[in-house]
RNA sequence: GGGGCCUUAGCUCAGCGGUCAGAGCGGCUGCUUUACACGCAGCGGGUCGGAGGUUCGAGUCCUCCAGGCCCCACCA
């Protein structure tokens, strides 16, 4: 089916050569459609399905570096993870529309395509008709469909691919439709002129959010208002600061602060607005900064969102003196017809010539843009649908206020907290053509607003006056719109879908911080308002992905893709980098060295893999029982007991991590013991030339087991090289369970542990390095062997003397049979070597000196009587048993010391 | 103006009240050991930004200070 043969080529590196795991991915698809979990059905009893949505994409775009992370890193991760674990899971694809970046995007390719399409460069028309231009703009979505899904399987996400879906597909317009008329119908959307942020560019309004601040240099005017009215000599003149004063023909007031001792006496008196000559009075309003040029503030409610606010307060009128394309109206008097900057170049003129520009001085302030395009913003006042959105937060404040739902990392908890209940009604349409439309139709013979029932066709008669002359609303709504209402339209809402009911509400939702306020808020208010549920228990926030120190964007261009690192280091080390070593909510710094950190690991674990594989040929008979049973016998070493259990230590820990969302920890962790334990000590002490004759297969059972264990716990991060080993080493023996991949295999269960013999390998693996530093230290050829006497405690360690010996190329030998009963760490490391005593003594000198200072601390400890009084009774012992080493430690060094004369 | 975060090794970061504070990268030294030179072994490197406080015990909790970053907001 269309899965397979979409099926793109993962490919990771190895020694030059591709390494194609695309098989791997069919062979998941073809598991996934036979076991039936994407038929749709009801919900089977006592199960709870893992739900996660994907953030969905826009369709336009590329996958960048923060999808990597979130998709590939943490999304993929749990997904595995939480299939593993036999919980039904769903992760849901999809794309976003994307409304204006995409309507840019696909102008510019028009555009390129046919000059000859269109004379006009403005958007949105390009000459074509809106029917035109939107079978325009599918005809483009087909083509950008299918790239960013191939990227997401490129990066290994296990998404149920049979229920995709697209935000302008025609069920999704019917949901979003349904949507906006219960709104209507609940008065929860309304339409009113307000100001909003226009872009001239862009030709639409945009909300808040997508409004952003630049520090800009800019000239600030005084300009004089003459009094309207004859005053008494001696009245100061009323001179305002303005950057905008192009915008003084649309004043209608000047404001003052009530309490300005200056100004309060004149509150109530006119002034002439200059050029225009109108008359306007001074009022008095607490917004006005006192401290802020001379104190009074032009109004001018048409083109500023403070005035329009003060002109609501004090019933002001509101003029607007220039278009949406950025040219000065009739209402501009002499400035009619000019464009914003060629008016204000103007209008400083004529102020000149009448003498009432004070002065001008340079000023440094924030000016609004618009987020996509970084249009200076122009506030005008127009029509526009707006959604209440005080009573629509209220519900979500409480979710996380009481815990239902948990935002991770905590502290974003109270970010949302100050945004919620700081919010602001929401301007939902936008003046563009790609999107939803607005169900609603003005009569144009009674100005009626006719929303049509739910599900009922567009209404073409006026139900007041029964005119035929309806007019569909021409604008469209905000993207985040229609995504607010992913984790259930998606699921077939409003219909009561068996999918619904199975899958909502959702687990976690998973996606940076950026969009907490844009997505993850309003997902959660239209959430509870449509299902009376919220739609998942869990927010996981990451944060953003810089390289060397910036945020990555295009016009930086420092945007390096995912798909090309993908290409050269593969998905697994793309998708483990990112991932390790980062704290929930943190951003972080990616570079080409924790890349290649990633493949080196990835490339460790294959070879790992490898290793165990040759052993598994080269002694077809060593399996006894399955492979993912916990071996057994007589003819198990030590080594082989000690790393069975670290193994277990390591599905107990990497389990933890993973349920605590600590997924940075888990890829250190992980790391850690595939690295360091496994390859550097077990795999070396597994080799046939290091066994003990009769002992090879104990090896290779073990070798297998672990394996097994490991491939399993590393597969929800490094999903390509896991599933390839783990097919290869599946065909060595029989397994327990039944699951023909590792996919759908289980998530270890922590089994039993020998604490005391981790202790005394531990202590083994200590004397091995002692050992490897002193026959360095003294520059003894790798190759011959050297002896070893170990004394002290060194009892404890006679079970490992032959493992010590082959990792050191030692021939140890143990001092005066002491057994101690207990393991104490010390142990006297001899090397019989020619050596420099005096080095030896200085280096002597210097542990003994270290371990005395310890020996201090843990004595102190336990002489403080409020310590033992006061600290938990398993801290004092510990701390006893601390005391029992160093004071041993101590003196075995002296014993060494003193033996060197 | 309001809110939030960060400051730990040369760099990037973990560390969520309890042994000597860790990792990766980088640095230095020695090794062509048939899983892996994309490797192995070893070494060096930290007054945990500063000052107080709480506690038997603080990198971890509290307060203040100094730097850096982010978000929200109607200083024209």
């Amino acid at each position: 089916m269309a899965i397979r043969s979409e099926a793109p080529r993962a490919v990771l590196e190895y020694r030059g050569k591709n390494f194609d795991a695309s098989a791997v991915e069919t062979f998941l698809y073809d598991w996934w459609e036979s076991s039936g979990f994407f038929t749709p059905g009801p919900k089977r009893p006592g199960e709870t399905p893992f739900v996660m949505m994907l953030p969905l994409p826009n369709v336009t775009g590329d996958l960048h570096l923060g999808h990597a992370l979130g998709f590939g890193g943490y999304e993929d991760l749990m997904a595995r993870w939480h299939r593993m674990r036999g919980e039904p899971t769903l992760w849901l694809p999809g794309s976003d529309h994307a409304g204006i970046i995409a309507q840019i995007v696909v102008e510019k390719e028009l555009a390129k395509e046919g000059a000859g399409r269109t004379n006009m460069t403005t958007s949105p028309t390009l000459g074509l008709s809106r029917d035109e231009f939107l079978a325009e703009m599918w005809r483009w979505m087909e083509h950008y469909k299918p790239r960013i899904y191939k990227q997401l399987r490129m990066l290994g996400c296990s998404l149920d691919w049979t229920r995709v879906h697209f935000t302008m597909d025609p069920d999704m317009q019917r949901r979003v439709r349904i949507h906006f008329i219960r709104l209507y119908r609940n008065g929860h959307l309304y339409r009113a002129d307000r100001i909003v942020h226009w872009c001239l560019t862009c030709q639409t309004t945009y909300s808040d959010l997508e409004s952003l601040h630049v520090v800009r240099t800019d000239q600030l005017s005084y300009v004089r208002y003459p009094w309207a009215q004859a005053m008494p000599s001696g009245t100061p003149d009323v001179i305002v600061a303005t950057t905008r004063p192009e915008t003084i023909v649309a004043d209608t007031a000047v404001a003052v602060h009530p309490d300005d001792p200056r100004w309060k006496g004149f509150i109530g008196k006119e002034v002439l607005v200059p050029v225009s000559e109108r008359k306007v009075k001074i009022i008095g309003d607490e917004a006005v900064d006192r401290e802020f040029g001379t104190g009074a503030l032009k109004v001018t409610p048409g083109h500023d969102a403070t005035d329009f606010d003060i002109g609501q307060r004090h019933g002001l009128q509101v003029l607007s003196a220039i278009d949406t394309r950025g040219f000065m109206t009739p209402a501009a008097g002499p400035l009619a017809g000019l464009d914003r900057d060629a008016a204000r170049a103007a209008m400083i003129e004529r102020l000149k010539e009448k003498g009432l520009l004070m002065r001008q001085e340079p000023i440094t302030h924030n000016v609004g843009i618009h987020d996509r395009c970084e249009t200076v913003d122009e506030p005008l006042v127009m029509k526009q649908w707006w959604m209440k959105m005080k009573p629509l937060a209220k519900p979500a404040i409480a979710a996380v206020r009481d815990g239902t739902v948990r935002i991770i990392p905590k502290y974003q908890e109270k970010i949302y907290f100050e945004w919620m209940e700081n919010i602001r009604d929401w301007p939902v349409s936008r003046q563009i053509w790609w999107g939803h439309s607005i169900p609603v139709w003005y009569c144009q013979d009674c100005n009626e607003i006719v929303v049509p029932d739910e599900d009922a066709p567009d209404p073409t008669t006026c139900p007041k006056c029964r005119s035929h002359d309806l007019r569909q609303d021409p604008d469209v709504l905000d993207t985040w719109f229609s995504s607010a209402l992913w984790p259930h339209s998606t699921l077939g809402w409003p219909e009561q879908t068996e999918d619904l009911a199975r899958f909502y509400p959702g687990s976690v939702l998973e996606t940076g911080y950026d969009i907490l306020f844009f997505w993850v808020a309003r997902m959660l208010m239209m959430g509870i308002q449509n299902m009376g549920d919220v739609p998942f228990g869990v927010v996981y926030l990451h944060g953003l992905v810089r390289t060397e120190g910036l945020k990555m964007s295009k016009s930086k261009g420092n945007v390096v893709s995912p798909v090309e690192m993908m290409e050269e280091h593969g998905a697994d080390a793309l998708r483990y980098a990112l991932v390790n070593g980062i704290a929930a909510g943190a951003d972080s710094e990616f570079s080409e060295g924790k890349l290649e950190n990633g493949r080196r690991f990835v490339n460790k674990l294959w070879n790992v893999g490898r290793f165990v594989l040759a052993q598994l040929e080269a002694r077809p008979a060593a399996l006894a029982g399955p492979i993912d049973v916990v071996p057994s016998g007589a003819d198990l070493t030590e080594a082989d007991r000690w790393i069975l259990s670290r193994t277990e230590a390591a599905v107990e820990e990497l389990t933890r991590l993973i349920e605590q969302y600590q997924f940075g920890e888990y890829a250190t962790a992980l790391q850690q013991f595939i690295w360091t334990e496994l390859a550097d000590f077990y795999v070396e002490l597994a080799k046939p030339q290091r066994r003990a004759a009769g002992s090879e297969d104990a090896a290779v059972r073990t070798l297998a087991y672990v394996l097994d264990r490991v491939l399993r716990l590393a597969h929800p991060s490094i999903p390509f090289v896991t599933e390839t080993l783990a097919l290869q080493l599946w065909q060595h023996g029989s397994k327990s369970d039944r699951a023909p991949s590792l996919v759908l295999s289980a998530w270890p269960k922590p089994g039993t542990r020998d604490a005391e013999l981790e202790d005394r390998f531990g202590l083994a693996i200590e004397v091995v390095r002692r050992i490897r530093e002193r026959r360095q230290e003294a520059g003894i050829d790798p190759r011959m062997t050297v002896r070893v006497a170990l004394g002290g405690d060194a009892a404890a360690l006679r079970p490992f003397a032959d493992i010590i010996a082959s990792l050191t190329g030692a021939d140890v030998r143990f001092g005066p049979g002491d057994s101690a009963p207990t393991l104490v760490r010390a142990v006297e490391v001899r090397v019989e070597v020619p050596r420099d005593a005096t080095a030896d003594r200085a280096r002597l000198e210097k542990e003994l000196a270290a371990a005395r200072g310890l020996l201090e601390r843990s004595r102190g400890l336990i002489a403080d009587p409020s310590f033992s009084a006061r600290a938990p009774a398993a801290v004092v012992e510990k701390t006893k048993a601390a005391l029992a080493e160093r004071e041993a430690a101590v003196a075995s060094l002296q014993t060494e010391l003193d033996r060197l004369g």
